[in-house]
DNA sequence: CGATTCCTTGACTGACCTCAAGTGCCGTGG
DNA sequence: CCACGGCACTTGAGGTCAGTCAAGGAATCG
């Protein structure tokens, strides 16, 4: 059999990068490839936290919720992005597939285990945990301070930077498709569906942006939209 | 003159802690204690960032705001916790100290260098960053789900538990002095001050905690406190 | 004893939520 | 080809919680 990680499709990309290919197959060893199914949820917020990975393709949510079920979306992970809580008992978001996904998998304490006498692989570790901690202070600053329509502006702006874009009917606009629907936008900005739609309706009705989709965007005027994020 | 790392106050705290005496001086070597006053700010969101380091002594906070001036505070660090950010350039919140403070700072590409090469050093920081970054999340939720009585109580109840506490005048009630004031608190709960306090009047109303002195907090009834954080 | 600063309280407003109905899209099956 | 149902999204009407604006206390300090 052919070492699974030396071909992986996000061996350049993923933290595994840090390592050579004499420790990547090291710890490969401990790793397994799982199919997620679009819904499915890997990790459950609560549970002690059993398992780490690296997301090789699809789009997942990290999210907890109230003892009543208001859910608050804490991130998005996109492929070669790190999952899981590494260095602690137990696991403080759900982890649940938006999309079909496809995840490589280690049981934490062998991935603890294995990180710590790999200092490249921690630092690699690192400097994502500061970008993730980054992302999220900047969330906080639109859940708590924001208004709707600079929180539907960011997060459109975010996602025109972070999809794969193509060129909007329009001269010059930009497009892409949104690998959720309505109330997952909802719950990641703190709002709920309703005023989600509303403000889409509002810059659609500006002129701001197009909707040639249900779960497409076009972005007409990119500049109006920056101005309306409020940062 | 003595080494000033080996007597410091936050050495077994601090994550100098996973260094020896040997490094520790070494890295001590860049280092420079600074005093700051309450009010005065240390780091500048969106500057490069030039600086990290350590809280010695005093609260200080994270925060950052949009262009008209609203703004949110991030986390609120203490003695031992780390300041700044590491392996990046620009920083992303700015760090005003809340009460007259003490830190010890270090050129951030001295520290970075430094970092690189100890990779005890690096652990201790992915670690207290995971914590940050769960902090953060938990935060999220509170900003984004929860009302303004959950967002007190949640308050209260993390401050019960990180700040030192005395006994309260009534049996088997808990006593402690917030180091900030009610502007704070809003900035911090992503609520305006007039809320925060009308909160804690109807706190008080209800016989969950009592206000012996402005800025004092008498915890009357832990257990009804933490049905009302809705987490 | 002003003057300042911080906190509290009150009356009103408004942004977003809630509840409810309506619309468009798409796949299925007659 | 069209009828149907299901689902996601949109739209509308009304309510509510927290924000805004304004005034009034209480503590602190020169």
């Amino acid at each position: 059999m052919v070492n699974a990680c030396s071909d992986c499709a996000v061996r350049d990309l993923a933290i595994c990068h840090a390592l050579t290919d004499e420790k990547l197959s090291e710890l490969g060893r401990h790793g397994r490839r799982q199919k997620i199914s679009r819904g499915q949820t890997l990790l459950w917020e609560g549970d002690d936290s059993l398992l780490v990975g690296n997301v090789i393709d699809g789009v997942l949510k990290l999210s907890t919720s109230t003892w009543d079920g208001r859910e608050q979306t804490l991130g998005i992970v996109y492929s070669s992005d790190f999952i899981g809580r590494p260095f602690g008992t137990t696991s403080n978001q759900s982890v649940t597939a938006m999309t079909d996904a496809q995840v490589c998998t280690f049981p934490r304490s062998d991935f603890d285990a294995f990180a710590r006498e790999n200092p490249g692989l921690e630092h690699k570790l690192l400097e994502r945990t500061l970008m993730d901690l980054d992302h999220a202070r900047a969330w906080m600053l639109l859940l708590g301070k924001k208004s709707a329509t600079e929180r539907i502006a960011t997060f459109l702006l975010e996602m025109a930077d972070r999809l794969p874009t193509s060129e909007g009917e329009h001269p010059g606009s930009i497009q892409f498709e949104l690998p959720f629907g309505r109330q997952d936008i909802a719950d990641l900005l703190g709002l709920t569906i309703e005023t989600v739609s509303r403000q889409i309706t509002g810059l659609r009705e500006a002129g701001i942006v197009a909707t040639p989709g249900k779960r497409s965007i076009e972005v007409l005027d990119r500049e109006a939209l920056e101005e309306s994020t409020g940062h």
